[in-house]
DNA sequence: TATAATCGCGTTAGCGCTAACGTAATCTGG
DNA sequence: CCAGATTACGTTAGCGCTAACGCGATTATA
């Protein structure tokens, strides 16, 4: 196996041309006659030729290659993500390094050293776990870097963001426009930027439709099952009249579902509920879930392609922003 | 920004000393002094030099980059795969390219054409939409590769495997145990290697248990959810003195439980149910889902420590497998 | 003490490709 | 009909690194 590859020289001899018509024919760059040049590339393609993108990055100083760098791809926030923005760099003939940071930034920084190493022409950097200052280092190295809901700026950055506020906006919203009046708001993580984003949806929601946002309706909690169930409870003892609730996330949402049920609280009848992500589950769990939904793919898509342009020399990438849908089940 | 690198060439100008006294140094090589080694790596530390794989690659005819090709990432079970073994591959400090083909043989062929112009060291390969004499042909292109859940061989080419069967004969075994008699099977697509090999399980846990297998108590379906809930129908209706009923995986399964809870059948008093996967969504339904459980993680780590043993020539690779585990909960 | 083995380093020659320039042949226009 | 532009190639010189070999100085061995 593994009969040694054929280069260039050997198409080039074969053919009984010079190399660099065969690198002009390849690469379909001006310079051959059309003639030579179908009949190069025929004979490359019966050779089983295969240009050689290590040989070609090292002449050319960039490897057309690209790196993503996110916690972690088992979570299928990332796993998507990844997805979309790779369709993209496919569609350009480009490939890309996913490296997984496990949410450690000893590793998350030797995988940019790594990325260094590789010669990527670009970077997406999704959920850093570097602070600011040092994230801002890392990327500078890069000849081009898109960042994910993040808020970093400088030459050759750009930015990609959800829209996190404005969804929860449009989520106090719905339920205003349902009648409802007494709405909570389970807020995830205190250190969660997109939790942070969300809160100050919530507010300007509340103040938006002539409302004030008062504390004891807001909980903080630990984003999954048990922690939103165990909020909804605390909610619920400090106001009892309370008739909606909007969650971090889905996860949390369904542990409401389970602390509102606990507590004989009907859904949507006498509390309605609003989670964020549309997770799978979230069409499957009883009463199903309303909730914002992010097209997380197109997210990818639109980071990897303003990372082209970047790549390509449009300096120019102003902050770009999706924004979330609603999408209304049985819940609210 | 992107102040242009420093190569091995700068450091050996200040350190003053040659080139590959450098490399040596660098790359943990006898042939230099401790002392001199240790001011070189420290110095090239203080400017910042990262060597580069490009070119390196192009010195040894080894990238140090392998490729993992596979359907689609947006699945878990290929995320959290390819989540294991990068890990791997990150501790050997390699890099590698995820390729999703997106179920498409196509793409499956220029994801290959793309490897092997980017020259990396090894594949893995999942789940493979071409035929057996094509991805035979491909995977032989590289120097090493591990298939998994393919019983494809060849030189160079290692096989890693999840033992559906056994796990299934488990799972047949624990309803024996549990004093059932009439047990069904939701067989999943035909075209599935896994659904063969769990039907296959499911045969031979009957024959070991003295039973044998009816074909009316088998039925094939789509595995989504309406798919396990119209064969759990059919089931029911061609045998109304069914007590387990074992689904290709846990969507089938969840659809089981509904079609059973609409003919008025209790979980698991009149009939038990068994699941695949263990997805997150089997410990929240009701009741609960009994499943098989495959470390995935652990598979994907597996093939990884596999392919690098390859790749530094342990050439005999035996067909590694892993055993699913029965995770007991409500259903059965 | 002579000889071989070892150590610590340097020099040379590529790896496979392309940028940049060179050159002969053909074309174009006034 | 001839200068200048254009076309279709070829040649040369690296990109940054390492394999392989070279070579003097030190150390072990007979």
């Amino acid at each position: 196996m593994a009969n040694k590859r054929s280069t260039i020289e050997d198409v080039a001899r074969v053919a009984g041309v010079s190399l660099m018509t065969v690198s002009r024919a390849i690469n379909g760059r001006p310079g051959v006659g059309e003639e030579t040049r179908r009949s190069v590339i025929e004979l490359a393609e019966r050779m089983g030729y295969r240009p050689s993108r290590v040989a070609r990055g090292l002449a050319t100083r960039r490897t057309a290659t690209l790196g993503i760098v996110f916690p972690d791809m088992a979570n299928p926030f990332f796993a998507i993500l990844a997805k979309g923005a790779t369709d993209i760099a496919r569609a350009a003939d480009l490939n890309v390094f996913i490296m997984n940071t496990d949410e450690d930034p000893e590793l998350e920084l030797t995988a940019f050293d790594s990325l260094i190493e590789e010669h990527i022409d670009g970077v997406i950097v999704a959920a850093s776990r570097l602070p600011r200052r040092r994230l801002l280092e890392q990327v500078s190295r890069f000849g081009s870097a898109v960042l994910v809901n993040s808020d970093i700026g400088g030459p050759g950055i750009a930015n990609v963001d959800v829209d996190d506020r404005w969804g929860i906006l449009e989520a106090v919203k719905h339920l205003v426009a349902c009648g409802r009046r007494r709405i909570a708001f389970v807020a995830g993580p205190r250190e969660s930027g997109s939790a942070r984003r969300r809160l100050a949806g919530y507010r300007a929601g509340l103040v938006r439709a002539g409302m004030s946002p008062e504390p004891s309706l807001i909980e903080r909690c630990i984003p999954d099952i048990e922690g939103g169930s165990r909020a909804a409870a605390v909610l619920l003892s400090r106001e009892p009249s309370l008739d909606a609730i909007i969650a971090y996330n889905d996860i949390t949402a369904i542990g409401v579902l389970r602390g509102l049920a606990e507590s004989g609280r009907r859904v949507p009848a006498d509390v309605a509920v609003i989670g964020v992500d549309d997770v799978p589950y979230a069409a499957l769990v009883r009463p199903s879930l309303t909730t914002l939904k992010v097209d997380i793919s197109g997210l990818g898509r639109l980071a990897m392609g303003v990372l082209l342009e970047l790549r390509a020399g449009q300096e120019l990438a102003p902050m770009e922003a999706i924004r979330p849908q609603l999408i209304i089940r049985e819940s609210a």
